[in-house]
DNA sequence: ACAAAAGTGTTGATCATACACCCATGA
DNA sequence: TCATGGGTGTATGATCAACACTTTTGT
């Protein structure tokens, strides 16, 4: 049997792209603007073509929403119901995106008629089957924030140990004792001083902390 | 633009298929009979046919190879560099298996020559990029068998500790302490004693325990 | 009696948790 | 001077790592 006369089937990559703005976890969901669901808020994504690996597909997607390039992305799971899209079978790879700039501008691409953040915990009903996608992401980041750094791409260069505290939080969904936090984290040979503070708050400026890769990579080993 | 004008690709499963007998973990290989490769080793696998989604593809695929149904299966990764097979592009989603029976007679499917079992760490090189499927293979089952228990799926029903130990030693490829592995295990409600024991081997009989599914469910909420 | 694996406790080090007050700044 | 978040230490219990001998069986 020739390849050309398997089932084949169409593939699209749907991206968590999760930010973090004005203190909160977000994620960037597009409004649809043509059927199925129109009208209804999805998860981003779009068709792989030609000779694109799944992961050049989604960083293609996440520049077309974003304008951004070399953003982190994980793949963590392929759905496949066979009724997932009504228009007929599309299988997905899911992506979750890490988006380290304080204020994105979303762009409304062809599929959109607007895009938006939304806060994690208070996203609205999803098309398709989104908001199963979205409950593995969630799950997915939270597992990979444990065994790698991670929420490094989601802050600025350089951040405060109250950002980085207040982020975990946001991934768990759970509050943390600020001194064990601080404890745990100032142990991490990777996570830098830096000589700056912050300015211009109604309150005590903060140190500012960097992520040092390459310090991170060595006690890797 | 329609579904069907969109670009469409063949899909397969490839399964990593992961067993334990004489003390060993080990893995299934199919030698391929059919171009390309020839004669090399490599992980089995199959096409997506039909309506079906890609978790259904792996069960008929471990069923055609080994006569088992209901087996662990889990998808952690999508190969989809174009050039993986030289035949032309073809898109696989990687899955785990595990398998419990001590012996399971591996079958000869329409592209094997034979099928047999390998142990873990003592792999032929393999086809297409299947050695890079296997190492994330490899890595996944470590993962996943840190967060829950997996290795119960690739025992039989009653076991020993020193099964189990010696199991685990073999995921992870390491030594672990007899003494501090038993004081871990047996403070796990949901792994409960038998009142059965070894019998006919040249040494004293060990007590045989398992694993309580329904305790363990209950002990994670 | 010997070989082979089963079974068993203690100690010190490290890590996680709980908890409350002073400090530096802007308004 | 007040409001706001930044910054700090200690004590307790839990968990992990290191380590060696006795028990039970088959031959």
């Amino acid at each position: 049997m020739e390849l050309s006369e398997r089932s084949q089937y169409p593939i699209t990559v749907d991206c968590v792209i999760f930010g973090y703005s004005e203190n909160i976890l977000k994620v960037a969901l597009i409004k649809r603007k043509k059927p199925p669901f129109v009208g209804s808020w999805a998860i981003p994504g779009g068709f792989i073509i030609g000779d694109e690996t799944v992961e050049e597909g989604a960083s293609r997607e996440l520049k077309e929403e974003t304008g951004l390039e070399n953003i982190y992305l994980e793949q963590f799971h392929v759905f496949s119901a066979p009724k997932r899209d009504p228009r007929g079978r599309v299988i997905t790879v899911a992506f979750f995106a890490l988006i380290s700039s304080e204020k994105v501008n979303l762009v409304a691409t062809e599929d959109a008629e607007s895009a938006c953040w939304y806060p994690a915990y208070e996203l609205p009903d999803l098309a398709f089957d989104h908001n199963e996608i979205y409950v593995k992401a969630l799950e997915a980041l939270r597992i990979a924030n444990k065994i790698r750094p991670l929420a490094f791409e989601l802050l600025p260069e350089k951040f405060t140990l109250t950002m980085l505290q207040n982020l975990d939080e946001q991934i768990f969904n759970a509050k943390i004792d600020k001194r064990n936090f601080r404890k745990k984290v100032l142990k991490m040979d990777f996570i830098e001083e830096t000589k700056n503070i912050t300015k211009g708050e109604k309150h005590r400026p903060a140190k500012l902390y960097k992520f040092n890769k390459e310090t991170f990579l060595k006690s890797e080993r």
